[in-house]
DNA sequence: ATGAAAGCGCTAACAG
DNA sequence: CTGTTAGCGCTTTCAT
């Protein structure tokens, strides 16, 4: 119960120099003997010495903390960024503080606010669906803290930024889906707003009119992320009298959803109506037949969201930088027609 | 870039009061007047006060972080572990920063070893497959950290735990089979030398002696966790003489890959072989056909192992408590026979 | 190259 | 009920 560590004091005492002298050779600074620098480290590492985060982060105004803001954490997507965060941080010497907003803004705002920026050197951030903290984050960032935004970012904000090509990727899966020979190509989207939703759907209908195909408003559906959004809006799109023949999903847990939809009822996915997702999920390689889709690169969006905001945190001066990673068509089965 | 807070010497200039009567009226102590107290309370909220964690923590030698490791973050089980710890820690006040082991002994002692534990109030583990570093733990509990392990626990430490009811689950997995008429179950089971594989492996040989069949040696199979494994572990299954009629997979993601190397053989799961997992990833209702499992609660887990951890925390003399919660079987169409 | 001393923001005796 | 003071462990002038 005691918890008592040892600190430069005890050091210092030892050795019999004084404290400023133990920290800075810890710190390796240019002005200390190489000699009792090294007998500082040694007894240090001997001693199993550990500096005390708050204390240093107290005198220096810096933690080594980073905070992560994102809307969920149990889907692939989400669990794989931070994994690539993680592997960053941890080799950074930088711990990660997680918050969860659900996706709802009212929570997003909560937690903006009750962060105690003294605790963060950064933060790395992606909105919440309908998020309307603007302010929060001009204020965080004016206040000193930088943030990096990935995946849902806001664009009125002057940051580095980090997404998938989500523009190119929605255009190269609907061009797969026409190479392919289906012409009546639907959309599932995402909520209306998001970024990266309206880039998505603009590569819809880019590759759409590219080919010479019309634009059908009714097919172009808005709702929430979830399977039971997907599910509920095939449900919706087998009523019309105009149906499509093919769906191109704003991510794979909506072509899933609309994938249970067709199997209900009783349609063949590939042959009758095929279907393309987004993300490349393991779900996407499991479920029958296998779901043609976008790989994202989510790993390396949070390896380089990471890097950037130790990069913004270290370097005094450097400049926003907005990356876009590429993704990748794995064609599987819900797209074959024969 | 200034990033200057407004401490509580400013809150004291501004009233005319001492910093202490600030901290204090800010804590609600008992010997604070309640007038001067909400002058001080007021103050605050109107200029966005907000406490530096580091000084706190420094002068209470406690900070408000709470620490997990865990091997994984990218499957369902333990992402909903996490958003359920991350619940009770955020309504509690607590901050927790993660750290992932990839289930390797030596990443977990490394991160052991350099966890600063000046930074953390408390510990959430759940151990890697193969860890050996019960010492660490017995030292960072008796330098004063609480530890609260969950799932994959280690029995030799006197702390809290928290975890899935393992045995009963595999039990109970074992005698819906049997119900079902299947008779030769093998079992693929995880790593040895785990706990919670133990477990599982007890449930399922007391459920065969308790329906006198016998317990075949050939027919359990220690390996990994993955997807991969499972499909090995069928396959080499398959090649056997004396072929089981069932599977009782240590996880979903074991019963996945199981499943898969079923269906490369074209033998038809239910009808020729039944199969049933454990966890209730979302995966299992994906798949062709459902995976009949154990639900784990792991939402729960986490919530509770985090209430633990914390009144661990903040109550002196709070016993180790075992808890485990109950599984549930969710019967899909893997274990139908016709 | 080293030491003394002040201070980061907060808490906690101790007096009164 | 409130103020004074010392101190948590570390960094950082400023001297020497």
């Amino acid at each position: 119960m005691k918890r008592r560590n040892i600190t430069i004091k005890d050091l210092a005492r030892i050795l019999n120099i004084s404290v400023s002298t133990v920290s800075r050779a810890l710190r390796d600074t240019y002005d200390v003997n190489q000699e009792t620098r090294q007998k500082v480290v040694n007894l240090a590492n001997e001693l199993n010495y550990k500096p005390n985060f708050n204390a240093t982060g107290l005198a220096k105004g810096s933690t080594h903390n980073l905070g992560i803001v994102l809307p969920f954490i149990t889907n692939y997507y989400f669990s794989t960024v931070i994994t690539g965060i993680q592997e960053v941080a941890y080799n950074s010497g930088y711990n990660i503080t997680l918050y969860v907003t659900n996706d709802s803004h009212q929570r997003e705002l909560q937690i903006l606010e009750d962060l105690t920026i003294s605790n963060l050197d950064g933060l790395l951030i992606c909105a919440s669906s309908d998020s309307n903290s603007s302010e929060y984050f001009e204020n965080i960032i004016s206040d000193g803290v930088p943030i990096v935004f990935f995946d849902r970012v806001i664009d009125t904000i002057d940051t580095s930024k980090v997404m998938q090509d989500d523009y190119n990727g929605a255009f190269e899966a609907v061009e797969h889906l026409i190479e392919r020979g289906y012409t009546k190509i639907a959309h599932i989207a995402g909520p209306k707003g998001l970024t990266f939703t309206e880039k998505r759907l603009n590569g819809y209908k880019e590759a759409l009119i590219k080919n010479n195909l019309p634009i059908t408003e009714e097919w172009i559906i808005h709702s929430e992320f979830s399977q039971e959004s997907g599910e509920k809006d095939m449900d919706w799109l087998l009523q019309q009298n105009n149906m499509p023949d093919a769906i191109f999903a704003v991510n794979d847990r909506k072509a899933i959803g609309a994938m249970q939809s067709l199997k209900k009822h009783k349609i063949i996915i590939g042959k009758d109506i095929g279907i393309i997702g987004f993300t490349n999920d393991p779900m996407s390689s499991i479920i029958t037949p296998g779901l043609t889709t976008i790989a994202e690169p989510a790993y390396e969006i949070g390896k380089l969201s990471c890097e950037l905001l130790i990069k913004h945190i270290t370097k005094t001066y450097f400049h926003a930088e907005e990356k876009i990673l590429p993704g990748k068509l794995i064609i599987r089965e819900s797209t074959i027609r024969s």
